[in-house]
DNA sequence: AATGAATGAGCGTTCATTCAT
DNA sequence: TATGAATGAACGCTCATTCAT
């Protein structure tokens, strides 16, 4: 499960599970704010509060961290996910494009910026790529779960497919509309892209 | 217009433009090949078959052939959209998105490798970003543009953003599947893609 | 006379010692495995079964394992060449040489990958130098003392010169044999080197 | 024949000779003084009078320098040996030996210091022993050469054999008596080490 | 006595960029 | 104008050693 078994320490007592803690949120925040590339292993050990020496007895190198961080990430995404699509029913079409929307929405209203890390990190680098093939393949199932509760309204047979669009779809226009300074107004970014998938979707 | 106007040479002789252009050749296939960041400026004049002075010469840094590239490229997606768009009268509704999809799809079919580095880029790099922003802003208008000549076929209204709205579409399914090796086929994927983009624009 | 008097455990109690006869096998495994440069303190304790810092409990630091180890192996070589030359009389020259190149070889057979980490260091430490110096000292005078046994049949007289010159002799073929893949067959070598040396010593 | 082959600086200008040069020198300096794994490339770069680039510039890494410096130290040694050993016919057989024993002693008269750090590194290092053994070959097919010559005169037959013995009694006196602060007198040790060669060599 | 988490100086190495020739 | 040697700050990473628990 752990990315990183190289020969790093794996913290079982209250303090070792602390400091990688640390370190995690020093290297997330600095990912953040001036991107994987910009920030040195020496900074996220000086952010974290710790030498440099403790960083790599919990993680394998610079990657490993921003692995561990993004992990740490997609299983709140999938829980959100989960949690935020509960009762469908009695609602409008696009009500219920608008609450999966929403949901997909929360982790990049979390970490923003992060997430834009991992957009760049994802097309040069092997390892974050399968990482978010991985992720993306179980919000894709879980989308095509929630799909399957609502059959009888589709006009979609292929759900797999489907689901893959709509989801493609959703990021991109959630991350270009975040970063770009187009003045094309966000919230009606968003209706247009909710009366899309409707119309894909429902009869 | 010109993104270096540094100290860098701006060549008018014959001798002096073949020259930025084998440089811009060799640094499109390295970047291209290894990527941004694992390409160094040495290489890049190796391959181009001049001395490493010389890169300098015609341009300001590393990032000012990526950026020269990229513009390059991008009059060559803007000319495709309008040449390959020609007349859609009398054509069906997923035709016509089918043809849009089409001219879109040249430009990823022309230097795939590059524009995941394009991807890659965009997120951490303002100036790729802003370039990027440009490009996309050019393409949204050329879409706006074939809309309005159908507009009474259409059911969406406000233009601006459905263009943008579709290009995001189109741009994120093109791009996770070529990378990707989901097992969904390519085939159905653009079809569903079409079919989601007609559904969405026409009555 | 213990090279370490820092302010290491010296133990008295029977765990202890074990403790830090663990600790001397475990390093000399991984010096001989692997060279002394190469391998970490970490690792010979953990090879020991002991934790990082019970180590410097022991000894003031890796170099003093290092001796201590060479310290104790010095002791054996030198009783094997006690015992091993017993009575010599009644035998012709050659075999004579024969026993004190077997003596000598044992200490090899025993430890080579050691022997040949000793070789490097002490032409890099000045403490293992010093070391050396002395088990060779002790070595060379006991050759003399055997040397001293036989007087009359010798047609040297400098007996402290020539046991040096035989020692020396005898160490580099031993090592220059073990570690070459040249292809002079080792037997032949020794054979050789025996005859030299009798020829040398004996009128 | 260079060692290094890797994407290293093969300096065909009279500037790049000299740094070449001056990083050889700089290197060999530290190297005798300190000890190779106590010199840092930083410093050697610094003595040279180079920046640390440069270095790398035209050596793959730290070894490199050393197995160049060793390379080239090895020319002159058989250089020596063959042009030392010129005439020696009409000399007695302790003459021919001292004679041998006098061009062997002048690489070492020459560069002992760095001997010394070979004489380490040969022990811990693949390559080093390598290039170690290859000279040592060399050496003593030369030594072979040199026997041939007086074949009449040897009671050894197998001179392949006999060369290897000789030469590696010679290395061990001369190093050990270099270094060590024992109380035996040089020229006795040399003495006696003439005598004992002679006395296995000739009738 | 024993643990193992923490330290941080230091190393080898890279590479975008400059500049003497 | 073209060259390619030279630069040196910066980086990722290691590991002998210490010390709080």
């Amino acid at each position: 499960m752990e990315p990183d078994q190289h020969k790093t320490r794996k913290p079982v007592q209250k303090r070792g599970i602390e400091t990688k803690g640390k370190i995690m949120d020093a290297a997330m925040r600095l990912f953040s704010e001036k991107g994987f590339h910009k920030t040195n292993t020496k900074e996220i050990a000086r952010a974290a509060g710790v030498a440099t020496g403790s960083f790599y007895a919990y993680f394998k190198d610079k990657k490993s961290v921003f692995l561990a961080i993004y992990q740490g990430i997609s299983h709140k995404q999938l829980g959100d996910l989960e949690g935020g699509m509960g009762d469908l029913d009695g609602q409008g079409d696009t009500d219920r494009v608008a609450a999966l929307l929403g949901a997909l929405l929360k982790e990049h209203e979390f970490s923003p910026d992060f997430q834009r890390e991992v957009s760049a990190m994802r097309y040069s680098d092997p390892d974050v790529e399968a990482l978010h093939n991985a992720i993306h393949e179980g919000l894709r199932k879980e989308v095509v779960l929630i799909l399957e509760r609502q059959k009888e309204r589709l006009r979609v047979k292929d759900l797999d497919t489907a689901a893959f669009v709509i989801l493609c779809a959703c990021e991109e226009v959630i991350h270009t509309s975040r970063i770009t300074t187009h003045r094309i107004d966000r919230e009606r970014l968003l209706f247009n892209l909710a009366d899309m998938i409707a119309r894909f979707l429902y009869k």
